[in-house]
DNA sequence: CCAGTTAGGATACAGTTGTATCCATTCAGG
DNA sequence: CCTGAATGGATACAACTGTATCCTAACTGG
């Protein structure tokens, strides 16, 4: 054989391409010969490593769930032992806007494949696992900071949780089209949290 | 000449086929050859009365702007005269997640539309005048309304809306990928509009 | 040292895309 | 009536797509 290659590092390098397209351009950009260019390869390389463009998509969309649960591990250990209730909040939503350059062309391409995945059915379920378990963990999070009063007792931990990250989601849109910044996103974040959990106690 | 046609109500018949076929299958989906055959025309038709495929995709954002618009009309003449400010503000929330069948197709090819001018400058600024513009509005309905009394003085209206229209849109989204139902999103909404104006004065 | 597997270059193929062209039909005005 | 413009059918074309095939070079285990 010729000099033997890392399979799995092969693969992985041609999807950071595949992301960086897609980050970039748009799924619809995607194509195999797009992919080989980007990566600096031949077309036969993109084929000879994966069988499908099927197989590349969902290894692109594997990696991002990835990069999300890389990003959030990141952050907590960042803040490690200050995980008041507030804090956990602060911290999944806060990784759920975009920040930097990466985490930008992260959330193009994970908005990519959500939209792809609304009229296509292959794609349908992945994009609605991790939305229902980030979901449940979060309010089982605020009904027991409920129990501990450190929330009103009149609220709804469901109904908080689950508006949360629909604002969460919704304030991403509005950062990517560039109709607000980072900052201002998470101004609006911290403005409901204050409003949850009483004024800062950060 | 043959039988002189209507090139307007032509040009709506195929933007109606095009707005169907991106709410259904996805705006990658668009082909000249696709919307004519789901407007029942030849090739040529299409071609007859668009000069480009890029005007022909314009033409369906335009007709999108124009059926929200509708709705948002129709909503306010509806339950006229309730004009309070908290009727304002369900009504528009209200309209932007999708209800019926219809709406949800709408929404959809919005979506996509949407996802697509991350990527294409083309379409990119006509997806921000619309929001930006209900924004401005809302806020200064808002304003009033505080000025008025009508909600806590502490607030802060700007920040309010933003994060209402954020949450519009998020709640938008996983309507459209079944997470949730529209009364789950509605319910959602009247709780957040119910910690804003004080319990539900409807 | 050499047989055989692995890694990839080159090219082909059928299908779809947007767009352009050629041509027939139908009617209105002179 | 008949010339010429409006309407659209049929077809062509080049570019691009995903996928398949053929072939060569490189290395390794025996």
């Amino acid at each position: 054989m010729p000099r033997p290659v890392d399979h799995d590092e092969r693969r992985h390098l041609l999807t950071e391409a595949l992301l960086r397209i897609a980050g970039t351009r748009g799924l619809q950009a995607v194509s195999m010969r797009e992919i080989a260019a980007e990566a600096e390869v031949s077309l036969r390389v993109v084929q000879y490593y994966f069988t499908n463009k099927q197989a590349l998509l969902e290894s692109g969309l594997n990696e991002l769930g990835v990069r999300m649960d890389r990003r959030v591990r990141q952050r907590v250990a960042t803040a490690a032992g200050k995980l008041t209730p507030r804090g956990v909040f602060a911290a999944v939503l806060g990784v759920i806007v975009p920040s930097d350059e990466q985490s930008r062309l992260d959330s193009m391409a994970w908005t990519a494949y959500y939209t792809a995945a609304l009229t296509d059915p292959a794609l349908a379920e992945v994009g609605l696992t991790l939305p229902n378990a980030l979901e449940d963990f979060l309010t089982a999070r605020l009904t027991a900071a409920q129990e501990a009063g450190d929330i009103a007792p009149d609220c709804d931990p469901r109904i908080e949780v689950a508006g949360l990250l629909a604002l969460a989601n919704g304030l991403t849109s509005s950062v990517l089209s560039r109709q607000r910044t980072h900052e201002a996103a998470i101004e609006i974040i911290e403005y409901r949290l204050d409003r949850l959990f009483g004024p800062a106690v950060s």
